[in-house]
DNA sequence: GGTTAGCACTCATGGGAGCAGAGTGCTAAG
DNA sequence: CTTAGCACTCTGCTCCCATGAGTGCTAACC
């Protein structure tokens, strides 16, 4: 099957007069706001009133013939289309600069659950909820190995212990397991403290690989160990969260059932999405994909989105960003996303680095 | 304002004829399985040949005064009201037994993540799900104050410490924390080690309590987990878990995009259904909520609510069940989330008895 | 040559009118 | 008390038409 996911017009945007560009910038920003087609009409008196309706008319011809917008019907006014959008997104929106008082609000509040790494990501998409307005806010870690920075085992009953691991991102798992034997919690104590100086940093893969258990103990805490962060590696991948989801089912686009249940399926059941963040190239950060654009993206058809890359590749990190119709507030969105996903790294590095955050 | 919790023919079902009765118990069965008004012809066909759709006309006249069914206009079939469907509930369904391998499913399923308390929930929901096919079904934690089994407290950086909480349900919660001067590990174990003794099934307001600690740090670590533990108690009456969405908005009802939203908002904004939740009685158990009656249950209309306590009042427990459409097929569901919450019962009693689990 | 006024054309939308079908309520006979 | 028969009611559907928004084209204008 011919994978259509890069289309010729899309490489080398097609060169537009000043005028043209401008008109469809107005068509693009009121059908942002409006959800309903724009006519010539409408452009010069909200936006280009220098300009007769028939001019605005005969530039359009040329942008439908570019590719750029479409008529849903006749009589009715232009629609962008996907590629439209993708244009408008790359050479004329202009993003709108964050305000000191949104940055720290961001900042604040993304360090104030630093110890409470758990609750993170559900900080982080309230946090572009509010910022953003209406859309579907996702955030989802990504599925890098974890590795171990402490691990310490309780005894918490006889024959149950409780296996607790600190990963090298601040995030802690634990787990009850059932002890071999009667062992005293001094021994345990012993053992993990012997198994920590041999194991700070490793992966599982690494973990499995250690050679020379000293004790019995040790192996036993070890291969639970390993069992614990295989599960963790597994289970990682598929946290999501998102926030908005009514807001978004009020819009004007997803009043038809079949369209609801198409975005509602996508938040409740991320899997299509994680499979295609995944092939997103992590180096880039940022990323704005409009509509479909070949097998992969078809979940998006008629939909935005904006995903920035967080963290440390390799380490800990994710995608935060901003899932809606197609028409997305870019100019408002992009800037968010853009300082969300740059503080959350900030916010990791800071935890990864050896001093830890107490030292900032 | 006037609380029209109970209406009278609630309180006292009227007495019907068992004629109306078996044709009453018909069109709720029929109107289960089609969501489409059901007409004379239709109960006579389908559930009672051997009277003639004349007969069943002039009864359906009686239960249509008794209010027990609606016209939605002259020339459509009935529809039960809701306290059409009350009556049927509690007067007419038969229940459908669980088959001995429904029942060991559900059984396996809910002990097998016994030691992973943090999934159960989510495993709750999923159960349900698969079982009671379509529905919304969730599942809450009830607000219990939580109680210490053990906690730990672990160096793992200068100035950086882990506090590790096991309660008494067995979950285990935990929070980086700063500690005051450089401490030794050995330190901390030995003053966590004398605080457990003293703590060992105490509540938030019972810690906070306690008098004369041993040692500043004692003190110290007491304080820090009496602030840990006010935020589980807060967070917990939060954690709210649902499934079957998707599959909710296919439902005839939830095409109108105004019904889809109300569902949508109930599940994704719990913080009312938790309010309705907290109305009912724990003592009882079982609770089938069908329509709004009153101002607590407003946010029911439409909607029918099979909820189920499980768990040891006051020490750990919540509510399971399904939300969705009103007419529910009660007969499948109830059952089901009867025996669910009582497995889940049966397994916190198992963890909390003091052999633990791994005793049974 | 680009711009604009003028105008015919197209097409979605919304309001009846007419028709078929389902289901009822009533009446009178069994 | 039950039931066959029948007139009646109401929805859903289709067809039709008027309305209006917005276009595309042409010819005049600067």
């Amino acid at each position: 099957m011919a994978t259509p996911d890069a289309l010729p017009h899309d490489q080398l945007p097609p060169a537009l007069s000043a005028r043209k560009r401008l008109i469809l910038k107005a068509i693009v920003e009121a059908y942002i706001g409006s959800a309903t087609p724009v006519g010539s009409g409408q452009v010069v008196r909200e936006y280009v009133p220098d300009v007769s309706s028939a001019t605005v008319r005969n530039e359009m011809v040329g942008l439908e013939e570019a590719g750029l917008l479409t008529q849903p019907h006749t009589s009715a006014g232009r629609v962008p289309s996907e590629g439209g959008f993708r244009y408008f997104v790359r050479q004329l929106m202009e993003e709108r600069a964050l305000s000191r008082a949104e940055q720290s609000t961001i900042r604040r509040q993304l360090f104030a659950v630093q110890l409470a790494r758990e609750e993170w990501l559900d900080v982080a998409t309230t946090l572009l909820a509010r910022v953003a307005r209406v859309a579907g806010i996702i955030s989802a870690p990504v599925a890098a190995q974890c590795r171990v920075k402490h691990v310490e085992l309780l005894a918490i009953q006889e024959h149950l212990g409780l296996l607790v691991l600190v990963l090298q991102e601040g995030t802690v798992k634990q787990q009850l397991i059932d002890l071999p034997e009667d062992t005293a919690q001094t021994d345990l104590s012993a053992a993990s403290g012997r198994l920590n100086q041999r194991i700070h940093g490793l992966s599982r893969s690494e973990l499995e690989a250690l050679s020379e258990p000293t004790s019995d103990l040790e192996a036993f805490i070890a291969a639970r160990l390993a069992s614990l962060m295989a599960q963790i590696d597994e289970h990682q991948r598929k946290e999501f969260h998102h926030t908005g989801l009514v807001e978004l089912l009020e819009l004007p686009e997803f009043q038809q059932p079949e369209q609801a249940r198409r975005i509602v399926r996508l938040l409740e059941q991320p899997e299509e999405l994680f499979g295609l963040l995944e092939t997103l190239p992590w180096s880039e950060g940022m990323h704005i994909l409009i509509g479909a654009r070949g097998p992969r993206t078809a979940i998006l058809e008629d939909l935005g989105l904006v995903v920035s890359y967080y963290g440390v590749e390799s380490v800990a990190g994710g995608f935060v960003g901003v899932l809606g119709p197609m028409r997305l507030p870019y100019a408002e969105i992009v800037p968010v996303v853009r300082y969300v996903s740059q503080v959350m790294t900030e916010s990791l590095d800071d935890l990864l680095s050896p001093t830890g955050p107490g030292a900032r």
